[in-house]
DNA sequence: ATCGAAAATTGACAATCGTCAACTGGAGAA
DNA sequence: TTCTCCAGTTGACGATTGTCAATTTTCGAT
């Protein structure tokens, strides 16, 4: 299968009653038993950065679980732009709409770092959801929690200017990545190119970079590819306050 | 109960086994004497254009069922800024995904024009989930889509200019509402002000209105207050191709 | 270490956008 | 009717953005 590693472990050799992460899944809705059967069924697979988990268009032949890295949810459009539409991380599961509609995916999945995966089969998810029925309102849930990020990131589109929608992109990666000083500032090595950035907060890589340059020239963070310093967090914040349209 | 009008023929008078929009709706799920429950059930209510279905916060007491007329979808941001997330037509379920979850409205809803909704109460819907788990998988599966659309919303804002979102808003509302004259050109009468068009399309509309008067200087629209004139819809869908960046 | 391709930055310029302000026009109330 | 209010339009102006181009930097492969 491809993406196996020579050390992945293979199937039945993880506990899923044990994951560190179950309970921000979907999964924790399992009785002992069923979890069980569901650690015997897995598969974890390993990714390096880069490395497709899946494709937009592919069929779907079960749903993927992070448990280490991060993913990101790519989309591209009828002219071959890729728009980030989110970042995943362990916990999250993935795949999990277009499996449970029976359709092909609708976005792509790519590991941004070393990420380890757990698969799990068609067979197994099929017959965990007609036993334990409070699975599927689990996933209903994440699919309700799903449109209203989108949602969400709709009213920042409209109500924010580039700069703004930036800054939130930022918070929310040093939330996820960032370390914290002696003298409390940030660092984060980001996990994302500037085409990415640029392609989630909706702007040309460009105009991203001229951010950057008055973020910079302003104080607020120093940027060293990708790696970013960012000195009071707060004055970041405070920056949103005072710029809310454009 | 607000929003009942005089006219309304209340409780149990609506029969959806023969209602003409059930083949869109979730409900065809169901089989016959289902239907029957579910008629018996519906309280059908009039709305006129302005007046809100439901408010974003208040609790969520059952589904709502477009049976006429047209809904938008409107939420607001932490600043008071309305933006209307999208239109809702006959056919179209709202407020499930909140019910199902068991929280509050998280959008608001508001009447467009003259609407009938036919509202089906919590412990129906309840009763009819249990007995027909495929109804369940319908509302998924309209999940599902709801997340896509919002997606394809979100890409839309990425790689479009304005210019392009208004033509996509504009071609959308004439699919629903406009009118074939002898020579082909179209009309309609938007069901929406200019500064709900512009928050669609995430600009002010002082920038909606040079839009606007762009499209009339090259012959491609005649905007006069909420009546429209299309001359030639496909030199509309023309400038699409040719303005995919900015 | 070197090379080459891709990513990232920077400059210049035209186009677009947001803001503020003034003005127009129509709908509803007194 | 007249008045007021609010949506809508238009103008002016500075700021931001997209595009094209040149250049620098980075990173992986050889």
């Amino acid at each position: 299968m491809e993406g196996m590693r020579p050390g992945c472990t293979g199937q039945g050799t993880v506990s899923c009653s044990i994951c560190h992460i179950l309970t921000r899944t979907e999964w924790s809705a399992l009785p002992a038993p069923a979890l069980r059967t569901l650690s015997d069924a897995i598969v974890r697979r390993e990714f390096g950065a880069g490395e497709s988990v899946y494709a937009m268009g592919e069929s779907n032949r079960g749903i993927h679980c992070i448990s280490g890295g991060m993913v990101g949810i790519r989309k591209l459009d009828e002219h071959g732009n890729s728009v980030l539409l989110g970042l995943a991380y362990p916990g999250d599961t993935l795949g999990y709409r277009s499996f449970l509609c029976d359709e092909d995916h609708k976005t792509s999945a790519e590991a941004l770092g070393p990420t380890v995966i757990c698969f799990i089969d068609a067979a197994t998810i099929s017959r965990l959801l007609q036993l334990h029925p409070e699975l599927g309102r689990r996933f209903f849930r994440r699919a309700t929690h799903d449109v209203e990020k989108a949602h969400d990131a709709l009213i920042k589109n409209a109500t924010l200017c580039n700069r703004a929608r930036f800054i939130h992109v930022l918070l929310l990666l040093i939330k996820h990545h960032g370390e914290i000083d002696d003298d409390g500032a940030r660092r984060i090595d980001l996990p994302l190119s500037r085409r990415d950035l640029a392609s989630m907060i909706g702007t040309r890589h460009e105009t991203l970079s001229r951010i950057i340059g008055r973020l910079e020239s302003e104080g607020l963070a120093e940027f060293s590819g990708r790696h970013v310093h960012v000195p009071r967090i707060d004055a970041l914040m405070r920056d949103l306050d005072q710029r809310l349209p454009q």
